[in-house]
DNA sequence: ATTCCGAGATAAATCGATTTACAAGCGGGG
DNA sequence: CCCCGCTTGTAAATCGATTTATCTCGGAAT
């Protein structure tokens, strides 16, 4: 008969299913039975067999089970960058629903490279996750493939293609964008520069053309200008310097990621320019602290609650639909009209 | 023999260790001592191996090596809170770590939580990790026991109790509050408020306790009030609104966490008070956004991959010498003095 | 020439659960 | 009184790797 040994160094005899069925004198295959809750079990033995699970303190081992069983009951997410804020509220957002489902979450970054990205699905796949969300990457488009070839459940979020041959889902991009624009229009802006970080991007993309589609909608035309980025803050910060001294000097900045949004902010306080008198801003994504600047931060709200409950709703459909086509959802965004969008200057 | 079979609904038939020796003509021993490196092998049976694993694409299955090996590759990662950006620069380069010395991490959240950190310490033992580090949850410290029981190699990270029969890294609390408030007095301050979230939190009470000492040692008398916050945002905002109804006003304030600095920003704002000249403020814990405020927030900022870069070595050396005595270590902060600390206002 | 040794290879046991196939007990109908 | 079907329970196979114990073979030592 099995039964737990003494391991050799420092750790606890864990008991086993074996242990279990010698204090309940039944098999191994009937607290099994038990623990999963099949019915066919009398109700003698099944209160046996859980007072010697209480009684040894017996947990099931997770790593024998899902090497036996099909089913499977971890969920991976991957983000590109665990110190956004945003992200990190779509995580904790996620974590809730699969503790409400009775999922595990695993939560992997992807440091935004297509080649971690990748290894960290390999992984996620090689633990037989149930399925996986997936924030894609700003490089990476080519592991979309991967996951086609493996056929697992897998649900884009945020950062979502156009191209539909998965489940995804994103916020109205092009919508949110027009809205603001024709809110600066109304303010009397017929010149607006446009900061996005890398101008192909799927979600940078849409948020531009929505731009340029209320801009051409206009009564008056409206002069839009794109200005490219970069992933990062400092070269963000670069890019916004570069175009601060050139003429004439931007009078509305509408930036299109949170980097954007600092590196003008940045570029504004080190030129003693004032917001909105010389200088009118908007954002992308609110984060706390933008309600509590001189003037408050106009920006786009990204709903992370909606976006990451419409995600996990998905990846439950797909879990008992796996043939249904794939579904793109559209998130609309509310809007923060705050101080610092004002009058152009002259 | 052994072989992978087509199994029933749409997935791929991943190829087994059996399969590999198929293959290349060996026995499923020798293939999983290649894959291991393991030098007992011939030399061309070897390539043979290497050759069959690139032809049928092979990835060893972690459940079932995980299962029968004794030597653990999995870390696992337990943060309060997703949304802070300060534990998100944690998890980034924690990450990094386990990466570069071959370990995989595996980081979930216990949501501020006790019965949440236990059930994820659980959760991650069940896993069979190699070891813990924990960021304590506000109100856990009961898990400590469950881990030392355990007998797992654990590391506790920024909230680290002075207790220690645990291996912890965090920053100098005292000392960089100290510095602080030595920084306020300098500029001629005698009466300063401390937003804590709990006094009681480890951290917050070395926070207190060293801005106190910092006040007694003082040529003149500084009267050191301290003001208890709550644990969020919303709490935070209440008391320090309550706070400034009362008279005198603060002069100046030293926030103890982020949700505190936002809090007194918030509330500056809305009475119009204007920062230095009115109220000094300085914060713990440096974000982008306070270099661009009018004016910028003099902060102390810990330094995250240096303390991530510690807890795992810490964890490393747990795990090459169990039995050494647990150590403690102190990462000393560095302070940015910006103009948000001024002269007080009479 | 016989024995011994070490290197290299493998058959079989093992990790801890799930699942399958079958057996035992029991009541009711013919 | 015997056979059938239904409910419970268990022995044994299984998941896919690692590890142990053994086996073979060529060359060195006696």
């Amino acid at each position: 008969m099995r039964t737990s040994k003494a391991s050799r160094r420092r750790e606890i005899a864990r008991p086993t299913i074996y242990d279990v069925a010698r204090q309940a004198s039944v098999s191994p295959a009937t607290v099994s039975k038990v623990l999963r809750g099949v019915t066919t079990v009398g109700a003698e033995n099944a209160s046996r067999v859980n007072d010697a699970v209480r009684k040894l303190g017996y947990r099931s081992d997770p790593l024998a089970a899902s090497l036996r069983r099909t089913r499977r009951s971890l969920v991976g997410l991957i983000v590109p960058d665990f110190k956004n804020p945003f992200f990190g509220a779509l995580v904790a957002a996620i974590e809730q629903c699969a503790l409400d489902s009775g999922y595990k979450l695993v939560t992997v970054s992807s440091a935004e490279a297509e080649t971690m990205e990748r290894r960290q699905i390999e992984a996620l796949l090689d633990w037989r996750v149930a399925g996986i969300i997936l924030i894609p990457s700003a490089a990476g488009v080519g592991n979309m493939d991967l996951l086609r070839r493996e056929g697992i459940p897998a649900v884009m979020l945020d950062r979502v293609a156009p191209s539909g041959s998965f489940d995804g889902v994103g916020v109205d991009n092009g919508e949110a964008s027009a809205k603001m624009v024709r809110h600066f229009y109304d303010h009397g802006h017929r010149r607006l520069t446009i900061a996005a970080s890398l101008p192909d991007l799927p979600n940078m993309k849409e948020r531009i053309e929505g731009a340029r589609d209320a801009g051409r909608t206009m009564p008056e035309p409206m002069e839009i200008e794109i200005l490219s980025c970069g992933p990062d803050l400092s070269h963000a910060a670069a890019a916004v310097t570069r175009r601060f001294e050139q003429d004439p000097r931007p009078g509305a900045v509408f930036a299109l990621f949170i980097q954007a949004t600092l590196a003008v902010l940045r570029e504004v306080g080190s030129r003693g320019l004032r917001i909105p008198d010389d200088i009118s801003l908007a954002g992308f994504d609110d984060f706390e602290w933008m309600q509590v600047m001189h003037p408050p931060v106009a920006t786009v709200i990204q709903p992370a609650e909606t976006l990451a409950a419409s995600a996990w709703h998905q990846l439950l459909q797909r879990f008992e639909f796996p043939d249904r086509p794939p579904s793109m959802l559209r998130i609309p965004c509310s809007l923060e009209f705050r101080g610092s969008i004002g009058r152009p200057h002259r």
